[in-house]
DNA sequence: GGGCTGAATTGATCTGAATCAATGCCTTTT
DNA sequence: AAAAGGCATTGATTCAGATCAATTCAGCCC
C-alpha cells in the first residue's frame, strides 16, 4: 500500500522535532536521537526555515510508509513511536534489518529505490521531506552531513554485529544479545525492558522462528535469567550470565 | 599481532592512489573504488599535499593490519589486493562481514576502537593516515565527506542484503547470491570470476561450513549452473537460473 | 619426479532449530 | 459474560546443515 493510503496527514505543517520543545536538551536535526552531547549548529531561524518544508505525518500501527523497491523520493525523521525496517524475499521470507525509534533518520539511500521497507509497530509520528530538500539542507549545514556520516557509521557497526549474530550465534545467544540490545533503551538496566514488537518481529530480526523465540524466552525464565512481564516487557535478573551467553561464553 | 609486526613498510612515502596513475580514470580520493562517474574535486596540488601525510604499506597474505577491539588510530585506503573484514566470538567462531579491494576506505569508526578486524587475502598495498589527518582532510574537502557518506550508505545497503542472506536464505541461495556478487567485479559476466578467498573465508562470510560450501558448489556444477576452474575461479553458465536461485525463487 | 602440506572434496552420522500440530491466553467486540 | 480472533506457548516430529571422518587434489620444495 502506498504512502497516501497508509498515512493520515495532519492538516497543518508541523515543526521538525529539534532542540527544545518536548525533546531532551541537546537533541537537534543534525544530531539525531543518539547524540550524547549538545550540538547547536542550527539556530531557531534555521529551524523555522526547515519546518516550512517538512510535513508531519501520523502512521497507524501495522501500516508501512516505505515500500522496498519503490522510488526513494523522501527522507524521514521519526518524531515518536517505533518502526521496523525489513527486506523480503519473493516467497514471503522476511528479515528485519533493524528497529528505529524517535530521532532516527530513514531513507538515506544512494540508489533511486528504497533498499528496505518500513512499517509502524505502534503509532508513529514522522517528518517527511524531499530528497532534493535534504540535499539543499546538507549544502546549507555541512555539519548535518557530518552527523549523518557518524549516524551511518554507527548503523554500520550495528549491522556488522547483527551479521555476526545471524551467521554464527545459536538461538540462545541471539535472544540474549537481543535483550541486551533492548536494555540499553532504558535508563536503569534492572527495570522492565519494553519489547514493543511481536514475537514474529523478534524472530524475523534474529533469523529464527516464532516458536524458537518463545521456547528460548521460556528457557531463560526457567534458568532465572529473566522474568517475563505482562504486555511485552522483560526484566533482566542475571545480567552477567546474560552477557556471557550473548558473547558465546556459555551454553 | 600488531601493525608493526604484520606489515613491511616501504622506505619512502608514496602517493595515494587517486585519479590517473595506474587506476582507471575517474577514480580519486573522494570517490573511492566504486565511483561510476568522474569526480575531480581534488587537484594535483591537493594530491601532493595529501601524499605527504600518507605512508604506503605492504601487507603480506594472511597478515592482519586491523585488530578488532584495538584503538582506532588510523584510516586506510587500499591501493591494491584483497582484504577480508571480520568479527569473532571468544571461542573462535568468526563472521566475515565483507571483502574490500582496491580503492576501499577502512577505519571509518565513530568509536575509539575498531569494530572489526582486517586481514590481507593476497598481498595488499594500502595507504595509512591518522584519523586526525582524516578529520582535517574532511574540513578541507567537504565533498570528501559527502563521498564517504555515499560510500557508507552503499555499505549499509550491502549489509542489509547480507542480513537477509544470513537470516533467511538456504545454503544454495547463499552461495548463488555470493557468486552473483562476485561476478559484478568482472567486466563480462561470462568470463571467469576470481574467488581469491579460501572456502573457509566463503563459509565464514555466508554463515556456513567449509563442507557445505564445497558440497553446494559441487551441486551447482552437476546442475550445470557453473563450471569450476583451476586456481580459485568459477564461470557462470546459467545466469538466469542462478539469479532465480539467489532470489529464492527456485529449489 | 617424489614426497610433503594444506586445502578441498566427498561420505556417514548427528543435532539444533524448523516444521507441524494443538492448546492456552489475552483483548476486543457484541 | 460469551464469543471471536490474534498472539504466544508447548509438544512431537522432521530435516537442512553441522560435525566427524576419510580420501583426493594442488602446489611447492627439494
Amino acid at each position: 500500500m502506498s504512502d497516501q493510503t497508509a498515512c493520515q496527514r495532519d492538516a497543518r505543517p508541523r515543526r521538525l522535532i529539534l532542540a527544545g520543545a518536548h525533546r531532551q536538551p541537546g537533541y537537534c536535526l543534525s544530531c539525531g536521537i543518539r547524540a550524547q552531547s549538545v550540538c547547536s549548529v542550527i539556530d531557531d531561524d534555521d529551524i523555522a526555515r526547515l519546518a516550512e518544508t517538512a510535513v508531519e505525518t501520523l502512521v497507524l500501527p501495522g501500516r508501512s510508509f516505505i515500500e522496498e523497491g519503490a522510488p526513494a523520493t523522501d527522507f524521514y525523521n521519526i518524531t515518536s513511536g517505533n518502526v521496523k525496517l525489513f527486506k523480503a524475499l519473493p516467497d514471503g521470507r522476511r528479515q528485519i534489518t533493524g528497529f528505529a525509534t524517535t530521532g532516527h533518520f530513514l531513507g538515506l539511500a544512494v540508489s533511486d529505490l528504497y533498499a528496505f521497507g518500513a512499517e509502524a509497530i505502534d503509532t508513529v509520528r514522522l517528518c517527511r521531506f524531499s530528497r532534493a530538500r535534504m540535499r539543499l539542507l546538507m549544502d546549507d549545514f555541512p555539519r548535518l552531513e557530518r552527523r549523518l556520516l557518524a549516524e551511518a557509521s554507527n548503523e554500520l557497526v550495528a549491522a556488522q554485529n547483527q551479521m555476526l549474530l545471524l551467521g554464527r550465534k545459536t538461538a540462545r545467544e541471539r535472544v540474549a544479545s537481543f535483550l541486551l540490545e533492548r536494555v540499553r533503551e532504558v535508563a536503569n538496566p534492572s527495570e522492565d525492558v519494553p519489547l514493543p514488537m511481536t514475537r514474529s518481529d523478534m524472530a524475523d530480526y534474529l533469523g529464527l522462528t516464532i516458536e524458537t523465540v518463545s521456547r528460548t524466552l521460556s528457557w531463560m525464565r526457567t534458568e532465572r535469567l529473566v522474568t517475563i512481564g505482562k504486555g511485552h516487557t522483560v526484566r533482566i535478573i542475571a545480567m552477567e550470565r546474560l552477557h556471557a551467553l550473548a558473547a558465546g561464553e556459555a551454553g
